[in-house]
DNA sequence: TTGCGTGCAAAGGTTTTGCATGGCA
DNA sequence: TGCCATGCAAAACCTTTGCACGCAA
């Protein structure tokens, strides 16, 4: 078989990882992190290439959160229904939270833009920036 | 007067910039270029930090393309339609067109934050990415 | 005079790449 | 055996920061 992409131990302890943490978002020094105190130490360029590999696999989702910080990722998983389980952010510009988002609202406001403007969202991109509720009462 | 904020050449020059040259969105690289061109160069951070400034005073938008390309600016402040009311955006990310986007939709999803998810949403920072209906079409 | 603006270089951080080595099929 | 994966370090890249000096108010 010719897939162009070799099954390693490397890619199976990846994989493990994103089943077994319960944390839905990581970057890769978090994935580094972890390996690293497992005594199972992956190199960076290693994490890099296979994460983003398994981008352009559907395996996982990509999140450009803001200029300076490092990539988020999200383990789309196994499960067929994860186009449908779709998620947006709101991103604080206070204190740089990352709130997940996924409730009705914002998918009739998707469908709203794509059947009334003709825009096709993307959750993987579009980020809601603005003051979360503990920046707000500080203020 | 106590702006914060001084009325300087470079300001100036800036500002003339946004507003002569059609180019919906520039880099910070080419800003620099054209001024590198004109033989009246403004150093790099000047024009990081002006910018920053300007994105902040709500005459620019700061867009986040990718996490290894520049940050993509865009002059808004001679866009009335922005001055009357808030006005968010749709970027597509195929041809890059930006779509100004002004619905009862928008305000009552942000209505929605706010109350349910006490989340203060931006306008001047909140960009909706997707697939414009061109290129949608084209696929 | 005070405080912001500027320029340069250096630093900071993330991501990519070159290259030699090792592992999968 | 051929091709992909890995690790390390270096490079590339965008962006921020420190500091001394210049300029606006």
């Amino acid at each position: 078989m010719r897939t162009g992409i070799y099954k390693t131990r490397h890619r199976d302890d990846l994989m493990e990882y994103f089943e077994t943490t319960g944390s839905d978002h990581f970057t890769v020094s978090d994935v580094c992190e972890y390996f690293r105190q497992k005594n199972e130490p992956i190199g960076t360029a290693t994490v890099y290439r296979q994460l983003e590999k398994m981008v352009t696999e559907g395996i996982l989702n990509k999140y450009i959160i803001d200029a300076n910080s490092p990539a988020c990722f999200q383990y789309i998983g196994s499960h067929e229904h994860c186009h449908e389980d779709v998620c947006y952010h709101c991103k604080c510009e206070k204190c740089g939270k990352l709130i997940h988002l996924h409730c009705e609202e914002i998918m009739s406001f998707a469908k709203h833009l794509e059947t009334e403007h003709s825009f096709i969202l993307d959750p993987r991109r579009t980020v809601f920036y603005g003051i979360c509720a503990e920046c707000a009462g500080k203020q």
